[in-house]
RNA sequence: GCGAGCGUAGCUCAGUCUGGUAGAGCGCUGCACUGUGGAUGCAGUCGUCGCGGGUUCAAGUCCCGUCGCUCGCCCCA
């Protein structure tokens, strides 16, 4: 037991009710996307690094992302995010694809960080993006698609909020507070920073970034008016579509979200557990209108958005929100074994319930009947079958309803229909 | 990279302060019950006390180191 090898750092074992649940976030997520209309795709999950050094910056990429070299020498990254291969994948086909093109994605990310709640080194992502439309209205989808998953996951807007800002809004606030375009970055990072830090801490932040008295009170202003969209004709836009397109009572205007991404060019969107007690964010997305000239490609405005599952999870299960245990039942029905006489007989039953269509669970070992029993039992079968000598004799099949202890003999040839019989009484219970 | 907490049976944990025979519950196996499971009773199984060193007549317990996990900070595409 202790030679057992360590699971990799940050991985996590998907034992099948474990697996149950991201199965059942896919599900959820592949529903909704659908729903909108956008088509699954996906990427290599290997990908060379200059993908993402051309965009975030090497010393980034390598510090944060699983890299290593193959036998020719590359230099290979576990994809840390989708975005670069969506873009390099629509770049490679920008003239053979029809736009708006409405793609989205599920699967494994990487990133080199130290684990905590709600964060590990291996995780799922839905990543959902809508390419060549420029309009606040194909912003306002993105958010809508959001709403709509949050509502089919049982997320009420109570619980959850999509919040809202526009960079271009706030880079023209900054204009007029007299805060010149080289230092706008900074400023956008000292908001970011504005609700991770006391407030002292905070302020002396922006003093060291040079802010003058009245550029703080500004700044502040700004930052408490939650009246500043009506500035933005884009968010007038945008909330006006949220509201046509249903969302409206997930989505509200928030002038402090700025989102770390540089690339990041107009509104954005990051999606806030209320009640949980976790620090990020479930959600986060944005319009990126530069990313395909950036790689390379004609210009081609892009907005989508990104959603872990780990953080999703803790969220869902503080609220008691993931489905019960679901299913775990590998086969409603088993098919005992009586003895080694018997046994051949009763793998042939098996097989001739599963060609009728019937989830089959055969006991493989002779044992005693109590012990398969017990493990039918444990297992959550609803049927079993007992195949002896008498009913072989007889051309009979026991079969016996494990919930209401009832069992009856039936006709070996009718022994499928009576079992399909019994399963469906529940189904429509 | 920094900080805190925790590592004891398959699992959840008590025992550590104040050193003195390794514990409980759950689980598992068997029997009561050789053609029938969820209950009950009885019996059985269960350990490098994370690892290494030190102090001591004696260490799960105290000291030093180390590894691992968890949580937080930093970071966050």
């Amino acid at each position: 037991m202790a030679d057992i090898i360590q699971p990799v750092k940050g991985t996590r074992d998907f034992y099948p009710e474990d697996k149950a649940v991201i199965t059942w976030l896919y599900e959820k997520m592949g529903e909704v996307s659908e729903r909108f209309g956008y088509q699954e795709f996906d990427g290599p999950f290997l990908e060379y690094i200059d993908l993402y050094a051309a965009k975030s910056g090497e010393e980034l990429v390598k510090e944060q992302s699983f890299v290593f070299e193959d036998k020719s020498g590359n230099l290979l990254a576990l994809r840390p995010e989708l975005t670069p291969t969506l873009v390099r994948m629509i770049a490679q086909r920008q003239q053979h694809l029809y736009y708006p093109l409405r793609w989205w994605s599920f699967g494994p990310f990487w990133r080199y960080e130290s684990p905590q709640k709600g964060r590990g080194r291996e995780f799922f992502q839905w990543n959902v993006d809508l390419i060549g439309a420029d309009s606040p209205e194909a912003d306002a989808e993105l958010a809508a698609v959001m709403a709509a998953f949050f509502q089919e996951i049982g997320l009420a807007p109570a619980q959850t909020r999509i919040l809202i800002n526009n960079r271009r809004l706030m880079d023209r606030e900054l204009a007029k507070l007299e805060i010149p375009p080289h230092e706008r970055n900074d400023i956008f990072h000292l908001i970011d920073k504005r609700d991770k830090m006391e407030f002292p801490e905070w302020e002396a932040y922006a003093e060291e970034l040079g802010l003058s008295l009245s550029q703080m009170d500004g700044l502040q202003a700004l930052l408490e008016n939650d009246q500043l969209w009506e500035e933005s004709e884009e968010l007038v836009r945008f909330f006006k579509a949220v509201d046509a397109l249903g969302a409206s009572e997930y989505v509200e205007f928030a002038p402090y979200i700025i989102r770390g991404l540089d690339y990041y060019t107009g509104t954005v969107f990051e999606a806030q557990a209320l009640t949980a007690d976790v620090s990020r964010a479930i959600a986060g997305g944005g319009r990126y209108d530069d990313l395909l000239s950036d790689v390379g490609g004609d210009p081609l405005p892009g907005v989508g958005f990104a959603a872990g599952d780990m953080v999703l999870i803790v969220v869902l299960e503080e609220l008691g929100l993931l489905p019960e245990k679901r299913d775990q039942t590998p086969a409603p029905v088993i098919v005992t074994v009586f003895d080694e006489d018997t046994r051949m007989a009763s793998f042939s039953l098996a097989a001739e319930l599963r060609r009728a269509g019937l989830k089959v669970n055969c006991y493989p070992e002779v044992e005693k009947l109590g012990k398969q029993f017990r493990h039918a039992n444990r297992i959550g079968s609803r049927v079993a079958t007992i195949l002896g000598p008498e009913e072989l004799a007889e051309g009979m099949v026991a079969v016996k309803d494990l919930r209401e202890r009832d069992q009856v003999q039936v006709p070996r040839d009718e022994a499928a229909e009576y079992i399909q019989g019994l399963l469906e009484k529940d189904l429509s219970a």
